[in-house]
DNA sequence: TGTGAAATTTAATGCAA
DNA sequence: TTGCATTAAATTTCACA
């Protein structure tokens, strides 16, 4: 992983495309260069698919935290939100009325980051204490909601019919 | 949303590709019918991105559910693993050392199914206790965790140099 | 490894029915 | 909604840096 497979990896992310002409725009990498790159990266099982979903141990994100927030906020909670979500490595910010206010995960290079993001945490003004949980293995993790349901399943619920 | 709808962004998670010609194939859908639909789902903001990423709300999977697991398991975590990610609904299956087994992630479709999800739990045999926390609002939820770090931060973290 | 240019295959669009 | 013709993009190949 050099810069520039960052780079591009990045990008897509940023621009929510593959497009090789797009992302030639966006990195300066020629167009071939960018079909070579990404086919290394397939082959080295960092991105997945044709839908560029990626490996997080293969790229090097493979540490997971899960975090419960609790907080003191006055009038709306997403101030507090907006803060949480900034932090980097936070992908999953999920406001509830349970026990803690935040339910959040963040995905980290390493252990020596997990330190780095609770600081982070603590230093939001409205959050009184965190409740951390370091993840020992994403047993399953995918991005896709619709791979866990059956067809017919997906059927009965998803296809709106007079019954509702 | 009808049934073709469905099962073409079906389709889509279960091949993980978005290319016509596959959909077609796997769907049986004219590939000019599938143009059509997805250029339609894109209008209608249930897709996101070139990505096929989904707005989750606008699928009708709006409802997530968090939910800790207390077991009791002989060896190995893997198998209970195995049976929790069969769940419908279930996207994210974490195991940790904290005070919970567990940490699983559901999207649902409606109110009504947490109770099929949590019944779907205390049938796995070696489910002892599910403590579930439903989301009032999904702040962030993001499959693209790069998006959520700087370039700066990426090239320091991700770029293998010398130095480890 | 990386890149450009040409050749080939796929995808996207416009339009008629 | 679909097929078909047209146009545009993406992918592959390959020579060469």
């Amino acid at each position: 992983m050099d810069e520039r497979d960052v780079r591009l990896l990045k990008a897509i992310s940023d621009l929510g495309t593959g497009s090789p002409e797009r992302l030639h725009e966006e990195t300066d990498i020629p167009v071939s260069t960018i079909h070579y790159r990404l086919n290394n990266l397939r082959e080295r099982g960092v991105i997945e698919n044709d839908l560029y979903d990626l490996d997080l141990d293969e790229l090097g994100l493979g540490v997971t935290v899960v975090l419960e927030v609790y907080t003191t906020y006055s009038g709306s909670y997403r101030g507090v939100a907006a803060e949480l979500e900034e932090i980097e490595g936070v992908t999953q910010v999920f406001f509830t009325m349970g026990e803690y206010d935040f339910m959040v995960v963040a995905r980290l290079p390493n252990s020596d980051a997990v330190e780095r993001l609770i600081t982070d945490f603590e230093a939001v003004e409205e959050v009184d204490r965190t409740n951390s949980t370091f993840v020992t293995s994403r047993t399953k993790d995918t991005p896709r909601p619709l791979q866990t349901y059956s067809l017919d399943t997906l059927l009965e619920e998803l296809v709106d019919d007079g019954s509702e």
